[in-house]
DNA sequence: ATTTGTGCAAATCGTTTGCATCTGA
DNA sequence: TCAGATGCAAACGATTTGCACAAAT
């Protein structure tokens, strides 16, 4: 909950003035608006960063009394992350994670309840990386921090 | 080519004593000792670290003249990592790379070819990393630099 | 003898695609 | 009007599973 600059709040309900910002979104990476894509987008980006699977989206759209096909949800998330709007991660071989924090930044990952944190991109310090294989560049660095559930047969002081 | 002390040669011919010692290495870890595991062991072993698909595998295996079922070939792999000799890498959605260096270390992944390449761990530095959320241990750091192909329309010196 | 592994084919699961039909610019 | 979007169901590709048979302890 604190401050996310690249993923403004632009309106927690579907108001006039919600659905024109959402519509500008769209419009600026050349997408066109619609009444599924507006409403998706309304559910992704209207409460900040969040990480979301087709499944999930799918199911959030029904409870909020938009009827869209599994497809059209993974047509959606698919051409938002080609526009730059959502970022893919794949930490787990299951299924996809969808990130609406679209900056550097990186995670925490527990396997166990398929959960993802985003962690500040300042709270990790990467202080070297090896040079690229020649004929490279650099596209990202990414770091997952694997987590599991405290054990607590370990040592309790 | 460089030392890999995990990893130890165990043989690149299948002989009476390269079969000995993998038949070790399985018998250490509760495993029995079978042909189909042995021979994918010795695909998988004889030639320091590497990084391999279950396809890729099942390629290796009927070329050595082993004749393995896809099934057979994930549920060995399966085994394997379950039983610490090797590591799931997850870095694509569409499949699943297994890695027979099992210390710490990181990667280099190329997307558009699919190839991953290992980063000796003291190759990265991580400074500083954030506490883990309160109820969790860290179980593992991952690294991954994605890599494009160099751009040959951008600065060329 | 009993437990565990293997092959095969069918089943699963997330994701993609083809096509007829709507819809937005 | 007409390119682009959506729904539906079928197609897909990687991985898993059920079951009969074979091999290991």
């Amino acid at each position: 909950m604190t401050l996310s600059p690249a993923t403004p709040h632009i309106g927690a309900e579907l108001t006039k003035e919600t659905r024109h910002a959402l519509a500008s979104k769209l419009g600026a990476v050349g997408l066109r608006v619609t009444e599924p894509r507006l409403r998706l987008a309304h559910l992704l980006f209207r409460h900040g960063d969040r990480h979301v699977t087709a499944e999930a989206l799918r199911d959030e759209a029904q409870a909020s009394g938009l009827k869209v096909s599994q497809a059209t949800v993974y047509n959606t998330l698919n051409q938002f992350q080609a526009a730059g709007l959502l970022r893919q991660v794949q930490v787990d071989q299951a299924r996809s994670y969808f990130d609406t924090n679209i900056d550097m930044h990186h995670h925490f990952y527990v396997e166990q309840e398929a959960r993802l944190i985003d962690i500040a991109a300042n709270a990790v310090e990467v202080a070297r990386l090896p040079d690229s294989p020649k004929g490279y560049d650099v596209d990202r660095v990414e770091v997952i921090i694997r987590l599991d559930k405290a054990d607590s047969t370990s040592d309790k002081p």
